[in-house]
DNA sequence: AGTTATCGTCTATTGAACTAGACGAAATAC
DNA sequence: GTATTTCGTCTAGTTCAATAGACGATAACT
């Protein structure tokens, strides 16, 4: 009942975890500055609270220096990038990769380098088995 | 602020959709036993409630039908499958399409079949480039 | 030493999503 | 013709994310 929690970071959490995946350990006043810098202008305590939330999820480890705290990521870029796709691939295209494989072509531009990367990557792909 | 809507069909009204893609107009009460054969079992209340916020939010359209409505959708599977990938794509991604598609095959299993496929579309790509 | 700036914690508000009960109107059943 | 079921609307409670103020402790500046 009630609204469940995501599944894997807000919007919000994203771009902090963004912010942490460049340069991290960081003090909470240094993540507000750079999100300041982002366009997103929030009060101190705004990123200090959800820092704490993040901790709780895991998202992130607290470590004490003096007589503030660090902050860490503990989830990777690549770990959020699954969860997302796994998410969407199944709850959105009913677990049809090539479903979204189209949607994909469909919606955004692909340069003739990218594409050609892309076919290297399949035939690599249909080698293996 | 709070927390902000979401920018697509949240969870239950993505289910609702589905129910709704494949049979509609329905009356709430088949939507409520749709729901319930697949595993979400909710008060016809609940049904009602949310189809409304739905038709509020455009996403369905309402007619009525002696004494009762019939719900349709407004929005297409494709266009919802656009709007996630659009926002997948380019908020946790950062826009980068050879990013995803490394995703997908990396967190997928793709058979034989689909890639022999997908190299098609890709071939059919770069000729029209 | 006294003032000012900085930190962390705690408390609070708002809005969305989710869920469902109360209630009256209308249709159906007996 | 009364009783029951079925609808729709309205109201309301709960949880989570987003945001920030109040407040006390501590550190830095003058």
């Amino acid at each position: 009942m009630a609204r469940p929690a995501s599944k894997y970071p807000t919007e919000l959490e994203l771009q902090i975890l963004k912010v942490l995946w460049q340069r991290s350990p960081l003090l909470a006043r240094d993540v507000q500055a750079a999100l300041a810098s982002d366009g997103r202008d929030l009060a101190r305590t705004s990123i200090v609270t959800t820092l704490n939330t993040m901790v709780a999820k895991k998202y992130l480890k607290r470590s004490k220096q003096a007589n503030m705290y660090l902050f860490t990521p503990r989830i990777s870029e690549s770990e959020v990038g699954d969860r997302v796709m796994g998410d969407v691939v199944d709850r959105v295209f009913d677990g049809s990769t090539s479903a979204v494989l189209l949607k994909l072509f469909d919606v955004t531009e692909i340069d003739v380098e990218e594409l050609k990367e892309l076919r290297k990557i399949i035939d690599l792909k249909l080698k293996d088995s």
